[in-house]
DNA sequence: TGTACATCAGTGAACGCGCGTTCACTGATGTAC
DNA sequence: TGTACATCAGTGAACGCGCGTTCACTGATGTAC
């Protein structure tokens, strides 16, 4: 309404907004500034004024998501480790699958490589702080093994990760059963999966 | 040497080794059938008799990526349970740090929808089967658990998958300790991770 | 063995497209005196 | 309070690019009689 075609003073976070929306719909890749400047209605130069370049704006959008994540986990109720750490993997998961297209930007690898945003960096790291923390603190009272710290780390992490990746991409079941499968998987990690009832195993 | 400019009856090979070796090297978004045919030093159109679009060459190039990856988990010693299953995990973590563009390109998920291409869903389905069967090995043999199949081969690959994307997308600490991490979180999962502490907790 | 003919695997040219980014610029805003 | 001026946030035009795909075609090969 109000917008002024000169300095509307909104359009870092119009663009941040708009370009979200379209990753969520289309995935990363059917972001292009032309057509994103052309549906906010500004010129493209315009937003060379905001974002070095385009990939700099999908940095700024994984960032986000990065912090949307932390927050999700950081939501998670602490009181008791084992739920805390089943409670983890589910919102980890969830979030993968509420915005699949935003993950795999998050995670993409090959689009926003680690080291050339280190503000990104810092947003996984911070996200990835939750997760290991509870970790530790399942180790401080005892209830985790006494095992290196970034093995129970890294174990707990890739199994939430590949779990949501498999998710996503539809190489699991329905989506149905999901969410019982993330328990369950969490559960696996945490009792183990072999069978330790008797003393000899059964041939 | 023998290349005649027409009918040089190689060109599908060709072709896919040329395109294999770009995705080796710079990933599924680098390979342009302009490109290619270029490099070949074919005509474009050519490229067409033998590939039905863009899309279809990298579903071939992704086929034979889980062919590979298949071999490598037949190659892993059944003899014992444990074993056998540590071996799964080091096989496909080992592969997607060897082929980390081509892994990216098979579990890429958006290039490569599910259901685009049967040939491709099948031979995705083919390599998941190797550690399927391992798992349903171990539970007939009474040293897995007695839990549903489809959790803990779900729990498996969710595991290795993670790791392995982690790890190529350098997520984890230096290279050099992936070996035992590997090894380390696939006994976590089958070890489980609390501390049985019922009778003698090792501090 | 020779020849007509169908088929196959290439070719060159063109269609139509959108993209990221830079340039020299102009209109709007804020600030010091 | 009014004005000169610096700064900021936009603009239009252009550079230079490569792409996937289709078309009507031609040269090579294989086959039946």
């Amino acid at each position: 309404m109000a917008r002024t075609a000169y300095h509307h003073g909104d359009l870092y976070q119009q663009a941040h907004e708009q370009a979200l929306a379209i990753v969520r719909e289309q995935g990363d890749s059917a972001i292009s500034l032309r057509a994103l400047a052309r549906q906010i209605g500004v010129s493209t130069p315009a937003l060379y004024r905001h974002y070095a370049d385009r990939e700099s704006l999908l940095a700024e959008l994984a960032i986000s998501g990065f912090q949307t994540l932390r927050q999700h986990l950081l939501a998670v109720d602490q009181q008791d480790s084992r739920s805390a750490l089943i409670g983890i993997g589910l919102a980890y998961v969830a979030f993968a699958r509420e915005e699949p297209n935003l993950y795999r930007l998050m995670f993409g690898g090959r689009v926003l490589p680690r080291g050339a945003h280190p503000r990104l960096d810092q947003a996984g790291l911070a996200a990835f702080q939750v997760l290991e923390d509870t970790v530790a603190n399942g180790q401080q009272r005892g209830y985790l093994k006494a095992a290196p710290l970034a093995l129970l780390t890294a174990a707990a992490w890739s199994l939430v990760h590949g779990l949501s990746q498999l998710t996503i991409d539809g190489h699991l079941p329905g989506p149905d059963t999901e969410p019982q499968l993330a328990a369950g998987i969490t559960a696996l990690l945490l009792d183990g999966s072999i069978e330790r009832s008797s003393k000899e195993p059964t041939p």
